[in-house]
DNA sequence: TGTTTCATGTAAGACGTTACATGATTGG
DNA sequence: CCAATCATGTAACGTCTTACATGAAACA
């Protein structure tokens, strides 16, 4: 249920319509947690009836702006202290690898080159973003999402690594003759561990 | 449809029933798409109604033997060649850090230097099962699998650091007259450009 | 004979995505 | 006055989780 906790949290920076929440799931919360606008709408719906946020205005076009409630700041801490956040494992991406067998040969290099340049234009588009951000601009939000944001630039630097690396791997292995010792080249081990 | 093309896939190593795939699902596949007995079942008659897969030979039990079809591997093929991967984006753990000043600075370091100790210990675990695993065997699951294994110990080792570099910048961000130039410590740009 | 393992399935509910539907207000 | 933006909601559909239900075969 992070999405219920991603609205509240969102909610302590200040009061919000659903509108105006959308915006902020759209930009800041894209990479990490995005949510549609039915979500919205109806987790606001659900967290109002719980009595976790209130409706404190409402404004033209029927505009209703929510604020959090103690109970509502008192669920998302205890949300962040005494919950586990849930691991994440479906990787689509690295699930294919599993199957790259039953392609040819540059096929399957195609394919880990292939995301290896995805992940460095994805790291390009954060490094944007981070050169864009006014960080010194208020709001909780805009403070540690300077930390999230690293995660995501060494997430897509090790991503492109990683892709790149596999790739050069199934070319070697590929080779007659270099099958007993299959990665000698570029293992990471040695600087890892 | 991802568990679709996961089923497709461990089917082309060799014939398996329900059964025999969760096993898979629940070692192989488990660190990167895990799925449960209801869906694999479920998916199985699906894709024996679509024709993808066939039902080889009956065992005991009710045991239903299934292999892929030649519409199998082509439906696999083009899955591989001509969809793109979803990228993965929900992260619970990542979501968390955007919200961490509602807590008490003693807690938000807790929480990330929680994350960095479970990082270290799949780091771990993932090390044991690549020292366990016989490489040798056959299989295209095995063979591919040792480059999705070294995708997830590149991960949990950057999401370590990550977690620790974290930590320290919550830790500088909070000392008196430290405010102005918010990591100028460990910051990795320099080496990741 | 009793426990473990093998083996398959169904059902309810939560969650997410996509599309549809509606309309007020603002600004040019 | 017309277009863009603001603003809220519902409905259908598909997927995933959790729990329930059943029983045959192997083995000790």
């Amino acid at each position: 249920m992070s999405l219920r906790h991603a609205v509240l949290g969102l909610l302590v920076d200040k009061p919000a319509s659903g509108y105006d929440l959308m915006k902020r799931f759209n930009t800041s919360l894209a990479n990490v947690w995005p949510a549609t606008q039915s979500q919205v709408y109806g987790e606001l719906a659900r967290l109002d009836a719980a009595g976790l946020i209130d409706v404190a205005a409402e404004g033209p076009r029927g505009r209703k702006e929510y604020t959090i409630t103690d109970a509502g700041l008192a669920e998302l801490r205890r949300w962040l202290t005494e919950t586990e956040p849930k691991r994440v494992r479906n990787n689509d991406a690295v699930l294919r690898v599993f199957f790259l067998s039953v392609l040819t040969p540059e096929q399957a290099r195609g394919y880990l080159t292939g995301l290896a340049e995805q992940a460095a234009a994805t790291h390009t588009r954060l490094q944007e973003l981070k050169d864009t951000v006014d960080w010194e601009e208020d709001g909780m939000v805009t403070v540690n999402g300077r930390l999230a944001l690293e995660y995501g630039l060494r997430l897509f630097t090790m991503y492109e690594e990683w892709a790149n690396w596999a790739a050069k791997e199934l070319a070697a292995s590929k080779e007659p003759g270099a099958s007993e010792e299959p990665g000698a080249s570029n293992e990471p081990g040695a600087s890892n561990e």
